[in-house]
DNA sequence: CTCCTTCCCTAACAAGTGTTTGGTAGGTTA
DNA sequence: TAACCTACCAAACACTTGTTAGGGAAGGAG
């Protein structure tokens, strides 16, 4: 089957972008991973771009059919934060390569290409999603107020996503078993309380 | 005087290295940036390695004179967190570029070229001495005792060095007073006590 | 058997890469 | 004045990069 080959070329891709970078990694070496030579990858795909491309928009399609159906549910403040990070560790468990190269090289592509436009607008609609969740929570006082709201979303932001710079698949814990620990630390601190 | 001019050289490279990347920076581009010629950077830098190690090893020893007069002064677990993070932010302060780029390359670098094993060096040294005081305040009763350490540890410290990827000098907020709403959170959480 | 599609290889291309070599303007020293 | 050092330029080098063109083996369809 056409389409399957495909996939499991993106797949030896990613792992190789992700391991190596982007810039630093030559089509050569996907290659290599995927047991063909640089030139044949191109019957597949129309550039080392594509590859990226590709990779980057399967993962935030996933990605975004889970978040909107957690922002559709109707939860409060709260149980939105928590659905939208478990939600998160879900996804770094399924695409951690992808994670890892959205993470290295968004900002990159984005202002590099027009191509990757679509990268600078999944950043809008993180920051909408995350950002808005917060204030509500904030409004409905179950978050603390007297925290810069800016500040914490990119706490919160940045601290589920860097997982995905270490964490690896099949590890000690399950996505939803860090994903209680983090919520935990980032709700409720690491401090004993008296 | 010629340490100066390597001075200046080194800022600029930086800066471009953390824009861009290392990889997808090119030699042209940081000789643009500095006004002259690819060749001429020869005159002063054996090498485009060599310019991103003498900008890595300035900012870790810097860095780790910081640490060590924290470590060595004989303060309590909670307290040697918050002065390590407080100093961590200080540091991204002065030497943004130069954290961007650690973030970024570190691990790439690392494992590529034997020259920069002092980076792996350096993760190991980081990771004694955040974990030691986390286990000591778990062992003190200071910090919560139903969390995996390593899952802290890894917490803490990326929630402190991400900044880098969002923090411009002179913004806002100063250093400390990053340091201290990010203490907050980490410590007490972000949700609101009753 | 023949035709056609799928999937890959061989071989090369042009552009861009880090780096080297030889030279030179301008200031400092003797 | 002469010798010398500093800091750069001009031009090229060898190599790697992403990409392309043409061909061919394997296998299914008619």
């Amino acid at each position: 089957m056409r389409e399957e080959r495909r996939g499991e070329l993106l797949a030896t891709a990613a792992e190789v972008f992700a391991a190596q970078g982007y810039n630093a990694t030559t089509v050569r070496q996907i290659a290599d991973a995927a047991g063909m030579l640089a030139g044949s990858l191109y019957y597949h795909f129309a550039s080392k771009e594509a590859m990226v491309d590709e990779i980057l928009t399967a993962f935030l399609d996933e990605l975004w059919a889970g978040y909107d159906a957690v922002l559709a549910a109707g939860l409060g403040p709260r149980e939105t934060i928590e659905a939208l990070v478990t939600e998160s560790f879900r996804e770094i468990d399924r695409h951690h390569a992808a994670v890892a190269i959205y993470q290295k090289e968004a900002r990159h592509l984005a202002d590099r290409h027009p191509r990757f436009g679509y990268l600078a607008d999944a950043r809008r609609r993180f920051a909408r999603a995350w950002l808005g969740t917060l204030e509500r929570g904030v409004a409905d006082g179950v978050f603390r107020t007297d925290l810069d709201i800016r500040l914490t979303y990119r706490f919160v932001r940045d601290t589920v996503w860097v997982a995905a710079s270490w964490y690896r698949p099949g590890a000690r814990h399950s996505p939803e078993e860090i994903a209680r620990q983090y919520l935990s630390m980032v709700l409720d601190g690491i401090a004993l309380r008296d």
